[in-house]
RNA sequence: GGUGAGUUACUCAAGCGGUCAACGAGGGCAGACUGUAAAUCUGCUGGCUUAGCCUUCGGAGGUUCGAAUCCUCCACUCACCA
């Protein structure tokens, strides 16, 4: 067991008042505070779970919101078991997204979660995290632990999580090896004993799930839930996703971070603060506050949080410079100070130049984007499609936002 | 195993022998206005150096001058019955 140093004392109150910020739910807060006051009394830690997929170890913020959470129960005596689920990635949780996927091999796994680790421990105290892989405890269920597992539960239970309800009632195919996905995600609560097990909202049937299983199989307690909610994407609907493509991933580069959060709308960027930010709620309520009045210009405080976000997973001095690239850019309308560069044979088609250098799809788009007035060279607007590039260096750009330095020889 | 319904572009969803690269909506991209915000208005949204051509409507064949539309087989999904 750990033991407890006197620079990890801390107020009761104050601790749950930190856990509890942003949460949707919390199902037995109870246990949870008897945990910290355990901890405080005799310097015992607990273990609180999150799960994760074992591919594309690219994290976004909507992660992060979980993964601070979790730093806040280390801040608080918890050790936290950072689950990658190795075994359970082959069904993927049920989204109806109906595909089975191949486990993957040891290798691929280390290398993801080694790349994990990069990513995660720039919020967690790797001191203080487990990495375990649930494939671990699953291989060695074999089938008749595994069928074993399945009484446990009936399909008229299954059906009450809501997005299997919602198929099913819109007639999408469930598969049944989806439903092997709570219950071996409940089991890997049973495996690891967790004290607290923190997932998003949309896990809360999953979550539950390992209660009822820490039940039935008599580990002699049952996990406290916390659950997280959703972070909305760029898009302010749907959640944060790669998929969806609105997302901010953690390993972007800063100009890109502060883009992405400056076109975020005024109304969510008060749920990115809540969720996101390191300020007190009461500090976010006051800036609130001024900007309703408006003492404070929405995009200052809009700035500032991005270079809140990008201080926290580069530096302070890059956020710093990527506000003032931004404002060369957006402001004074001057070019890029950093863009990507090709080097053509010409002369070239402008089109075909847009394609060359990633700034369009293809010529069909490149065509529709001169035509519309989107392209410009050296920041002049493009208005015959069939132009030529002759030798010389010039800038070419898509939009507001593509910008690339091309090189015709 | 039987019966019936269905499978259209990123998503939903029209089309039911030629006028179909395929209505409409959402999404996306771009332009105007701005704060690279929202709202609003406008244009575009398969590919190709584009008055034209090529490849698309679950898959493979067939009927026809001509098929997303008709026929056959196959695959997948759903419902009811076993």
């Amino acid at each position: 067991m750990r033991t407890r140093r006197i620079s990890e004392l801390f107020d009761l109150e104050e601790a749950l008042a930190e856990i509890k910020r942003g949460v949707s739910e919390i199902i037995d807060e109870d246990r949870i505070k008897s945990l910290l006051e355990n901890y405080l009394k005799t310097g015992e830690s607990y273990t609180v779970k999150a799960g994760f997929d074992p591919t594309a170890p690219d994290l976004h913020l909507g992660h992060t919101v979980l993964i601070q959470k979790l730093a806040t129960f280390q801040k608080y005596g918890g050790i936290v078991q950072f689950l990658i689920g190795d075994f359970t990635g082959m069904i993927g949780d049920p989204t109806g997204k109906n595909e089975t996927r191949k486990k993957l091999d040891r290798k691929t796994v280390e290398e993801n979660a080694q790349s994990y680790k990069d990513q995660v421990f720039k919020i967690l105290d790797p001191e203080k995290t487990k990495v375990v892989f649930n494939s671990e405890w699953i291989d060695a269920l074999g089938a008749s632990g595994l069928v074993e597992l399945t009484t446990t539960f009936n399909v008229a239970r299954m059906l009450e999580r809501e997005d299997f309800e919602k198929r099913y009632k819109s007639q999408t195919p469930i598969s049944i090896s989806e439903f092997l996905y709570p219950l071996l995600q409940g089991y890997d609560s049973v495996a690891l004993k967790s004290d607290i097990e923190l997932g998003g909202t949309d896990q809360k049937f999953n979550l539950l799930m390992g209660r009822q299983l820490q039940r039935t199989y008599g580990v002699g307690k049952e996990q406290a839930v916390l659950m997280m909610p959703l972070l909305e994407g760029l898009d302010g609907v749907n959640k944060m996703s790669k998929s969806l493509g609105n997302y901010i991933g953690v390993t972007e580069d800063p100009d890109t971070m502060f883009g992405k959060v400056l076109s975020i709308s005024d109304e969510l960027m008060w749920r990115y603060y809540e969720l996101l930010s390191q300020k007190s709620l009461q500090e976010i309520e006051q800036l609130k506050e001024e900007v309703v009045q408006g003492e404070v210009h929405p995009k200052i405080a809009k700035e500032n949080l991005a270079m809140e976000i990008i201080a926290r997973f580069h530096s302070e001095a890059e956020a710093k410079r990527a506000k003032e690239e931004f404002d060369r850019v957006h402001k004074q309308s001057k070019l890029p100070s950093d863009m990507a560069e090709f080097t053509l044979e010409g002369p070239v088609w402008i089109a075909k130049a847009l394609v060359d250098s990633g700034l369009s799809p293809s010529n069909s788009q490149a065509r529709r984007d001169i035509k519309q007035g989107a392209v410009r060279i050296d920041q002049e607007k493009v208005s015959d499609e069939q132009m030529q590039l002759q030798r010389g260096e010039y800038v070419l750009q898509v939009g507001k936002r593509k910008f690339a330095k091309v090189r015709v020889s």
